[in-house]
DNA sequence: TGCAAATATATGTACATACATTTAATGTCG
DNA sequence: CGACATTAAATGTATGTACATATATTTGCA
């Protein structure tokens, strides 16, 4: 909504070096893909994280996940995928059962209303996705080069 | 405390595309970075974005700021920078007065104690925010570069 | 076997974000 | 001047994150 170049909309108009520079326009960038995803999921009733969560399940249906699981996957990492899953049952889009081999975990399925939901917004979510279509082929190989470097 | 390669962490280890992957570890990076930051904040019982604020009243510094003038100025938009205010002003970093030429704004100043706060920090988060140190001076240019087509 | 350590999840608290609404002061225009 | 819109900030509610702690189950090993 009020995004803007890097330089203008982060008033402080001169930058220490390209190094500060990158960092803050790393942090920036990423809010602002983030962002526009979600606002994409408002008409879903969905939010980011929840929407994550939905995905993981679907790639591990009609087998169930394990809270531990989720953790393991989740972009953002937390110890609150219990949470988050609180929310998405109460939807009814997951559910839970005690896992029967080991009562201290707990199965999550994702359901056909959670299944339907992700069918219906996978169309607009792929465009957004990507959402780096102003990059050509190369430069988005050549990001993911400088990315992995940075956290080497 | 649990990030590694991107391939590795995130394992969905397939990515449908560069610009897939490039979306991901974007978002991945940043919040890499970010909790970098915020690990070395906690000894100073402060918060990113609390920090943020306080370096914006130190540029206005003799000058007040209003809560307009922060948002604007925050990296991360958002409507609430009246309640990060709240929690400067409880530990007496900040103070907030009427501003007498507009009674509907507040002048917002950074306290002393805010300076020293500031001051004790510099010199860990200048090494911190540079935070790129495995680029060359080039591929942060690079990076620079990137970013800012991503958003155009 | 039995008890301590490890594991899986849930809960509590403080803080932040997103969005809508409220309150107060100021501007504007008939 | 006075009704009404606009502006500045604060507040309410739902959600999520970060971190610590609690609870239940299982495992390992003396």
């Amino acid at each position: 909504m009020h995004y803007m170049k890097i330089e203008d909309e982060i008033k402080q108009p001169v930058f220490q070096s390209d190094y500060q520079k990158g960092y803050i326009n790393l942090v920036y960038t990423a809010g602002w893909l983030q962002q526009q995803q979600q606002a994409a999921f408002r008409e879903f009733d969905i939010t980011l994280p929840q929407f994550n969560i939905l995905r993981i399940l679907r790639g591990q249906h009609p087998k169930p996940a394990t809270v531990n699981l989720l953790i393991e996957r989740m972009l953002d990492k937390t110890s609150n995928a219990s949470r988050i899953v609180d929310k998405l049952e109460a939807k009814s889009l997951v559910t839970r059962t005690v896992c029967p081999s080991n009562r201290r975990a707990v199965d999550i399925r994702i359901t056909d209303a959670g299944l339907d939901l992700l069918q219906r917004m996978d169309e607009g979510v792929m465009k957004r996705e990507n959402g780096l279509q102003n990059l050509t082929a190369e430069e988005a190989v050549q990001l993911n080069t400088l990315l992995d470097k940075i956290r080497d």
